[in-house]
DNA sequence: TACATTTGCATCGTGAACGATTTAATTTTA
DNA sequence: TAAAATTAAATCGTTCACGATGCAAATGTA
């Protein structure tokens, strides 16, 4: 007696990976408006968010921080540049290292960007979904971000 | 008296964007070795699996599924044509159409990536999420993406 | 039936991502 | 100290994403 084979580990709705990148696809979409009005996009916005916490650090140490590499920071750096956002500098004690450090209309427009989660937050208020649910999801984001992370570092 | 303000929102950790979208770059990085086996991209693998489950659908259904356009579709459909794992053809009644199916080794191809959920799973069993806290995950997950896309459609 | 609108796909340009490789500076080790 | 190994960034090529636009087929409307 012929069987079928058993397919259904490959529906689209099975996968962990689909909705991750639908989800995370999707939400780069919502910023996408807020973040037209400061000319940035949402990876250069991500970088800014980094530096404005730890201002004239190096490629690698942002990298660190968003898990990307110089191929991807680079050319987004000399963008960055471009519109005076940031400096980039050869550190004078290891010559091989870039300092990336804010420029003053890269510090100010932080005041601006202050502004974003808030609106994105108000976007969200009429929501069937719950604060301890969201909660809940950041922790096992974080967790499964954790384990990706040392898988990948490993391979 | 001075008050600095607080820009503590802009804390990366804070944000949910960043999670979702470091989570969706560092899980293709999980399938990609297993991916470059079959000689596919991930949203490849992503068109292909719509397809095995709906063959000789329409560039449109295949993006109403991923959330793509035809602009991201159509030119990796066309790669997909020149590895002859689909043709592309224009409908007879609907001549704006183009129907998508799969050739033999286009199905065939499913036998290989039914081995890859199996294995991707196996990776993780050592892991110390639980399957109660993935189903929760997944759960929300998908109540956010119904979310996100109904706000993106508005905009 | 004419004309306007909508729909489905394609094209174009820009900006990521990322593997592979290169280059130069620094560090290790023989 | 000289040679080997490592590290930091940059460069290159390919493949997405996606906004804007174009174009032809189909549909709606006057």
């Amino acid at each position: 007696m012929k069987t079928e084979k058993d397919f259904s580990v490959l529906y689209l709705e099975r996968q962990l990976c689909f909705p991750l990148y639908a989800a995370s696809r999707l939400t780069t979409k919502i910023y996408e408006p807020y973040l037209k009005n400061l000319d940035l996009t949402y990876p250069q916005y991500l970088v800014l968010l980094v530096l404005w916490q730890n201002d004239a650090i190096t490629v690698n140490e942002i990298g660190s921080r968003l898990f990307l590499e110089s191929n991807t920071l680079t050319p987004l750096l000399k963008r960055l540049e471009q519109k005076e956002l940031v400096t980039r500098k050869r550190s004078a004690e290891d010559e091989r290292k870039v300092v990336i450090s804010l420029t003053q209309s890269g510090r100010a427009l932080r005041e601006q960007a202050v502004e974003i989660p808030t609106q994105i937050i108000a976007h969200f208020s009429d929501e069937s979904i719950s604060a301890e649910e969201i909660i809940q999801f950041q922790k096992t984001l974080h967790s499964l971000i954790e384990i990706l992370h040392q898988k990948s570092e490993k391979q």
